[in-house]
DNA sequence: TTGTACGCGTTATCAA
DNA sequence: TTGATAACGCGTACAA
């Protein structure tokens, strides 16, 4: 039950000795000085100084470099700092060393379920990763809108932002700012920028489709059903290659495989599972087994055949990509290449904070973390 | 290809007229001035007015207060701004003003997989509607350790968050401070904290499980399986009144209620739906219907109870809490209660923005947007 | 309507 | 080892 004094606050004070809002704080508002004073600003490094009997120059050496400065006042400073619940200004902070803590994390407008599912578990992973070393982690979205463009940009034009860790296809700019342009830090997670000269953490997407599709050929398939992803998408791209590869690998050809028409988007995930279930049916010579870019396509598809009828894997074995944890629990559960996503955050975070300050930040460094595929019941071997 | 002077940057300029970097970014580094230089520190006010031929002073009121300034000299000002690429610098517009255009989510520690399924729609939502109004996102998780719970702390006392939102049941403290002490506006979202004097955006979880529940006593159950969230949490709570009062209501009884063992903690959701059908099955006396207090427990259950031979709904109708979009492709389809997630996010920055600045920020508004049952196969009516 | 002058809280430079 | 002092870039009284 504390009196609010923070709109009377004396506008001027004697700024030579205290400011106002420090005598305010200091004198009037309370006596009892071992407490936060909560007015909304709370104590400065000049209250910290006067407290301790030293000079803010000293203050602030003895929180940044503590061996620079005498145990004895080194430990006075700390026991002042702590009485009063002083908790430096980040916003002085940074406009003195010209540089935040703050990264910024991209992430695609439209979130597809499949990426969906992989996001909190990204997020934690990189904000753990960064909290050990200070930083902040700042969040963006960049639709399809100018202003969330704008947002970034003037993000990191404003130098709030101190590099960026994306997950999205393409970087931010409008008329004449483009984030490729700033000499800021970038690290592309999932998708490989490395062309771009994004430092890029990957999974072996193309590989590990291709030994899924390895142990499906093993099995005796030998026509496969590719669920397709967005036309044009890293990942459709890739992890097609990866089963195309497995195909030839094993003297088949592409016209063994079938590939659903493109989603729209990786937003109707589940959706455009469904569609390409519809589009399977009709098929005349029917494949064995289906590999899906993402389990929620595959989810859908599943779901879809069921109803018509068709039983996984008895009539065809289905395979996807990205480890959701409800494939387990769906029935038949679904077989699926698990992401390292929590590392893959990890890395990215390690390969970031790496580069800041480096004057050449931008580089075509890949750093590849790979999948695995988990078996689960949606896989068997083809009828005779 | 472009000289990196960033390194040789002369150490002090005449500073009453061209600061060091100016300088050397206006005539050194190159002659076209219509280029922002990317020497890692933009332009300044100064460079603009000096561009414009005015003073920094009109620079700032031509951007923050165009009216006040005559037409010709701010299209003058705005042109030199475009030219030049200028992006007002945060953290010096920070300390001058004394606050920061951050807004701090707080995500709980352990994202179970329940609430992980809603966070990217939640963070979308919220991110989409501060940006409208100038408004950054930064993202936080409080875990169990000291360490995360010291940065949020820093963050709030540091002055660099202007509010919060949060999703954790409690708020973080250490020894020394606490964000409930702190004159820092913060609305909870899906916890009801109204008691606790945080404005609160929840869904009517009680109402809603209340409502469902009655759909089922009229198909003609009267015996119900509870599958329980953590001891003590909120949703578990109230989920369970709701039911509990539907059935009360029909003139049945508690007894008539079966609660699952609780589970561990809502990051198990699909691994405690299992247990909770193990439980199940050994029950002499059978419940008709089921109601889980997340989508994952029902998943877990109804995955399980499939595997041991039952049938959803011939043996047992299911029903459960949070609307994830996988529940529509499950076999069968998962009836659920869909929480509006997007609107929900949407009102807590609304919440939020209105209280910024306020004197009172804290009260106990408690904000109420309905989730609606969607009715999906997994329902029907009892066997006789 | 515009310009001058100052300070927000911190760190870095220099001198003591 | 410590202290005085000058910036960092911007917003805002106040004066012109």
């Amino acid at each position: 039950m504390q009196a609010n004094f923070g709109n009377r606050l004396p506008k001027i004070g004697d700024s030579r000795t205290l400011s106002g809002k420090s005598l305010n704080r200091m004198g009037i508002v309370k006596n009892n000085n071992d407490l936060p004073q909560l007015d909304g600003s709370g104590p400065t490094m000049v209250d910290v100084a006067r407290r301790a009997g030293v000079a803010t120059s000293t203050v602030s050496r003895a929180l940044a470099n503590p061996e620079r400065v005498n145990e004895k006042t080194r430990a006075r400073i700390n026991a002042a700092a702590h009485e009063l619940g002083y908790t430096p200004n980040a916003a002085a902070r940074n406009l003195r060393v010209g540089k935040s803590n703050t990264i910024l994390i991209i992430l695609p407008g439209s979130l597809h379920y499949g990426v969906s599912q992989v996001i909190p578990q990204v997020l934690q992973s990189i904000n753990q990763a960064l909290i050990r070393d200070g930083f902040n982690l700042m969040i963006a979205n960049v639709a399809r809108d100018a202003d969330s463009e704008r947002h970034i940009l003037d993000l990191a034009f404003g130098g709030s932002v101190r590099g960026c860790i994306s997950l999205s296809e393409q970087l931010p700019a409008d008329g004449g700012r483009s984030l490729a342009d700033l000499p800021l830090p970038i690290v592309s997670l999932l998708l490989d920028m490395s062309d771009a000269s994004l430092p890029s953490v990957v999974t072996n997407d193309r590989q590990a489709v291709k030994e899924a599709a390895e142990e499906l050929i093993a099995l005796g398939h030998s026509r496969f059903f590719y669920i397709s992803g967005p036309v044009g998408n890293y990942h459709d791209v890739e992890r097609y290659a990866g089963l195309l590869e497995a195909a030839q690998a094993a003297g088949l050809s592409e016209r063994d495989i079938v590939q659903s028409s493109p989603a729209a988007s990786f937003q109707v995930g589940l959706e455009a599972g469904v569609r390409a279930a519809d589009e399977f049916v009709q098929l005349a010579e029917k494949p064995t087994a289906a590999v899906a870019v993402s389990d929620d396509m595959a989810i859908g598809f599943v779901s879809r055949l069921q109803r018509l009828g068709w039983s996984v894997p008895d009539d065809v074995s289905v395979i996807s990509f990205d480890g959701s944890p409800a494939c387990e629990y769906y029935n038949p559960p679904l077989s699926t290449i698990v992401q390292p996503v929590a590392e893959m955050g990890a890395a990215a975070v390690r390969l970031l904070l790496e580069r800041l300050d480096k004057a050449d930040a931008r580089d075509g460094t890949r750093l590849v973390i790979p999948s695995r595929l988990v078996h689960r019941g949606s896989v068997g071997r083809p009828k005779p």
